[in-house]
DNA sequence: TATTGTTATACTCTATAACTATA
DNA sequence: TATAGTTATAGAGTATAACAATA
């Protein structure tokens, strides 16, 4: 268990940090439960919720998937009648993709529901983990976006 | 950006983090480069080098994937000459997966690689965040433990 | 009967390459 | 020509169900 770090211990907290959140990601893609929202489309769901209606491009970027990858899921959200796809009004290549009303309350209560054991799990840590896993929080942004 | 957390941001912080930790660990699937070996068979080698020789049930939980998951996933480094499966002493039904001489080199040189640039990443952080990423290490590995 | 591991099979997510429409 | 999005196709990773061997 590492609780301080310097240089040389930079290689193994990536080592640890590599496993640690490989298995916790695969924890939380197993919790869609009895939903039938996937992790990914919930993420796409939250981004368009936060951000307002979005180019494929811009989200596949955020995401951090291909351009086809996320067709896939906007079409998949789009036949929830989650999503809709509007026409953008100066570039004809381009799509807006908006939430729709059954989206934005989709978001609402699937992440009430899905967060609500994982909120569980934090509420069993201490203030001062739960305040070091909200600047990590930022750190593990900044991975996914190097 | 949250850096303070008391029992109401729980919720918040709970859907934060679940989005950045699943962009996150899709930022470091991808990272396998030009390497035939994958994140979770380089999780599964990292196992046995820690753990020693082990029984896939026991590696499979480890892991959180289903015993067939596993199995592929041991196919596949058998295969690579990186493990190798031996009789249990005691009980027939059992099996016992060792890492052969190739397969620890293979765990210090891939670590060493695959972890390069996340080590590049975290090098780029304060102490301080890098000491809250270590704390941050325990509430993930219980998150996947829960 | 219960347990361990594997095989058979299918689903989800992601990618690259090729295509269409528009700029 | 260049860009946005989609379609076609394939690969990796995971799951459930059924099976074989052993306890």
């Amino acid at each position: 268990m590492i609780h301080e770090t310097d240089a040389a211990d930079i290689p193994a907290l990536a080592a640890e940090l590599r496993t640690a959140l490989l298995r916790a990601a695969r924890r939380l893609r197993v919790e869609r439960s009895d939903e039938e929202i996937s992790a990914g489309q919930l993420s796409v769901l939250g981004f368009l919720h936060r951000e307002g209606p979005s180019t494929p491009r811009a989200i596949a970027a955020f995401e951090r998937v291909r351009p086809p990858s996320l067709t896939r899921t906007l079409t998949a959200l789009q036949d929830l009648g989650l999503v809709e796809r509007v026409a953008h009004p100066h570039d004809g290549r381009q799509v807006l993709i908006a939430l729709t009303g059954a989206g934005h309350a989709a978001v609402t209560l699937t992440r009430s529901r899905r967060d609500a054991w994982l909120a569980q799990v934090l509420s069993g840590f201490s203030p001062v983990e739960r305040t070091a896993l909200a600047t990590a929080l930022d750190v593990l942004r900044r991975i996914a976006d190097s």
